[in-house]
DNA sequence: CCACAGGAGGACACTCAGTTCCCTTCAGCA
DNA sequence: TGCTGAAGGGAACTGAGTGTCCTCCTGTGG
């Protein structure tokens, strides 16, 4: 019933739009009474995204059961991962439907509130992990819009080539530029109990002003 | 005329609700035509943030006259102080639209497509400054996405305080954190033409360490 | 002072999304 | 056979948003 409820939509909206189409247009090709509609979709915008619920529930309890040992960024780039296999699954339907919203005002507004709820799980899990640090539900925010925008990247470049490329790639790539803006780079840390870490850069200098940028450095604190 | 929506507006919302307030409520407290209302505000939501509009052609503007020589992240930046602004400007309206928001889900919903055409203007702009850069698009999906929800942040906590902490220098805070995650650590380079840059992390170590540690890493290259 | 054009606002009716209430149907069961 | 509860259908209603036409007000030229 909800299958047949979105077939008869996605047929209308592709032949004539999404706006002059409506929701008794539906009813009437799916064979079905008005009040059913509204049963299985509260509003005429969520015909367009009828998964996204299941697929954020599915997201939001892989988030839920995650070991505390897990790195929290890492975690949720590997949710983010789940998403976009939702689209991938169903390549055409993905494409239609994006290029049903991208003219649509109403279904991006409505998109944007389906990605807003996912942005929000990714940084409710970081606050809960980033809880400690000084900044943290500013990191845990600006992580979860990082990540969010890195999937929007890759997911809308995959839509605008049909569904034809590698969304997998191009995803693992967007993330790991996030990950390499957000790891902070000067520690290490984890590799090797190092005592002492020491960078040096812009080598064009006598050693005398090597020893002299340590002194003033050792002597700062 | 539109001052005198807005404030009957805001009157009926605050004593019984968004949703409890028809149209035709506020018209007849404003004591003009209905007709009227949608002359002005497109939408029933649009009367709950009636200076976006004005805002996002200053800021898109501010944006557009911005000299090549500038560094499009720090431009980005500015143009979010100007976004703040406008908040500060009526602390109490703000606070008051931020309960609003809060509550009902259309306004939330509503408010998200603001602050995406915000979002968008920025990613514009840094799209067309770092397109020459590998992955261009993406970091200008990614910083404007973490400026975004850096200025989001600031701003929040500053309405949840009441309007009384200081919200810019959250923001400039904030700002601080995406600017250090996005700019490359190792290229200070015009803050002073420094030969020689050195860091010393973790001091709990004999001297004898750290000479150890700047003679293999001055040998390395 | 009068005629007239144009814009701002109002009155009315209409479409359509979403809701409420109530009816029918049918399966399962005592 | 009668009962019950879930699934669906259907009519009527509310309210947002739109289109059309009318009125009034204001400024301008004769």
């Amino acid at each position: 019933m909800r299958d047949a409820l979105v077939a008869a939509a996605f047929q209308l909206f592709l032949e004539r739009g999404y706006e002059q189409t409506t929701v008794d247009d539906i009813v009437a090709l799916a064979g079905v009474g008005r009040r059913s509609f509204f049963r299985y979709f509260p509003s005429k915008e969520d015909v367009v995204f009828p998964d996204h619920e299941r697929c954020l529930a599915e997201m939001t309890a892989f988030l839920a059961d995650s070991g505390d040992e897990d790195e929290p960024v890492q975690r949720v780039c590997d949710a983010v991962r789940i998403v976009l296999r939702m689209y991938t699954e169903n390549p055409t339907f993905s494409v239609q439907r994006y290029r049903l919203t991208k003219k649509v005002p109403g279904l991006r507004a409505y998109e944007l509130s389906v990605v807003w709820r996912y942005e929000r799980a990714f940084a409710d899990h970081l606050r809960g992990r980033l809880a400690g640090r000084p900044d943290g539900t500013l990191q845990a925010d600006v992580i979860a819009a990082a990540v969010a925008a890195a999937h929007n990247n890759a997911l809308r470049s995959w839509l605008r080539s049909d569904g034809q490329g590698d969304a997998s790639a191009a995803l693992d790539h967007a993330l790991g530029y996030v990950q390499q803006a957000f790891t902070t780079p000067p520690a290490p840390a984890d590799e090797e109990p190092e005592d002492v870490v020491v960078v040096v850069s812009r080598r064009r200098a006598p050693l005398w002003r090597v020893v002299q940028e340590i002194e003033s450095a050792l002597a700062q604190e």
